[in-house]
DNA sequence: GTAAAAAATTGACAGTGTTCATTCAATGCG
DNA sequence: CGCATTGAATGAACACTGTCAATTTTTTAC
């Protein structure tokens, strides 16, 4: 004898749609156009509707960057595949993570630059971010399993991913003046893969040198 | 017949002061302790006072972060210096930057997270990074004339830079778990530095196979 | 139609950056 | 010394923000 509560679907919806207005807003106003109340006006609701189906702000955050790593790792699915020349792949995947972040460069910021202290409790954050991650890490385990690149998967990916994540940073805080990214991806992805080649040697440089 | 206005070195040393006051608070309580009543509070002022001596609060960021860089170009300038072997120099270079960001994770994340969409408006802040940069490439230049690195020494300086920024970011936003940052600095620096080691070949990749 | 329960809204609170009118303080002159 | 003048510092206020509590609206079952 009561008004029934909120089906799951309608709620994932309506977390659905607020996603989808505040990316939007972000890209047109920045930080600023994601205020609650900002939201609430583009939402045609109250202000603090959003907090039934959001714990607080930072919920929200979290799930725009949840999306945000989404987009990354679709974009960067295609060239993750088990097919063609691993090395080839992996070059393209390269390439393919440096045009999300060029052609997309507010997902980008959201996913890696919103800040977040406490991400770590967002479940589905850390899924997201670990989808994309394995985009990444497959197609290096790939290459290494085939013969193509020497040295721990797992440490390569790493570095992949951070020479990558390193261009990606310093193109969107505009730190690459003097030289523009452009120029910089094919260096970057050739020198990292060849850092790894089994010819050259291991990566975990254990030649006692220093 | 009237007050003095202020000295150059009053309006400095406020400046200099607030600027302390501000970092120790952002160690201590994060961003919410940079706020102008925080920082009135433990200056000792009224919270409209810091206005006489910064426009808004993002010049008192940019100060902030300007210090911060210079911070990090004091703390790599001893690698950066014309003595030793240019390629050993570079790596040292390379540890001393990324134990920077270990060691003062604040004063990395203020120069590099501190949200600021129009940082070439402050010429202060412009010319500190510009010091911090220069250790890079002043190091790089000097292993390339030496015929140690080949390649435009922009080109590898700059990746250089992203390497090691690339890597302090994750390892920074908490994006390393199952890898600690200690086993990712040596294989990086070494890739980076092989991928332009004039036995291996140019930087700038024109091998037609991709 | 009415009771009950869930959803949504309104109003308020503490906090923020910032502006402006006002007060305070320090100086040179008579 | 007293005082006018001028810069420095302040307090009050405004428009925001995220968020909570009380209230109102909506939707169902009897």
């Amino acid at each position: 004898m009561a008004r029934p509560a909120l089906t799951e679907d309608e709620i994932s919806d309506f977390r659905e749609r607020l996603c989808e207005v505040a990316t939007r807003r972000f890209v047109e106003f920045g930080d600023a156009g994601v205020s609650l109340r900002g939201l609430a006006l583009e939402l045609g609701c109250s202000p603090t509707t959003p907090y039934r189906y959001f714990r607080d702000k930072d919920e929200i955050l979290a799930a725009v960057r949840a999306r945000a790593f989404d987009r990354l790792a679709h974009f960067a699915a295609p060239f993750a595949g088990p097919d063609g020349d691993p090395l080839s792949q992996l070059e393209a995947l390269g390439f393919a993570y440096l045009r999300f972040a060029r052609e997309e460069p507010h997902a980008y910021r959201m996913a890696f630059e919103l800040s977040q202290p406490e991400a770590s409790a967002y479940p589905e954050l850390l899924q997201s971010r670990q989808k994309a991650w394995q985009m990444i890490y497959r197609a290096v385990r790939r290459a290494v399993v085939a013969g193509a690149l020497a040295g721990d998967a797992n440490v390569v990916s790493h570095l992949f991913w951070a020479g990558m994540h390193g261009l990606a940073a310093l193109h969107l805080g505009g730190q690459l003046e003097s030289l523009p990214i452009e120029k910089l991806q094919k260096p970057m992805v050739r020198a990292l893969l060849r850092g790894a080649l089994p010819s050259v040697g291991p990566t975990t440089g254990d030649t006692p040198d220093a």
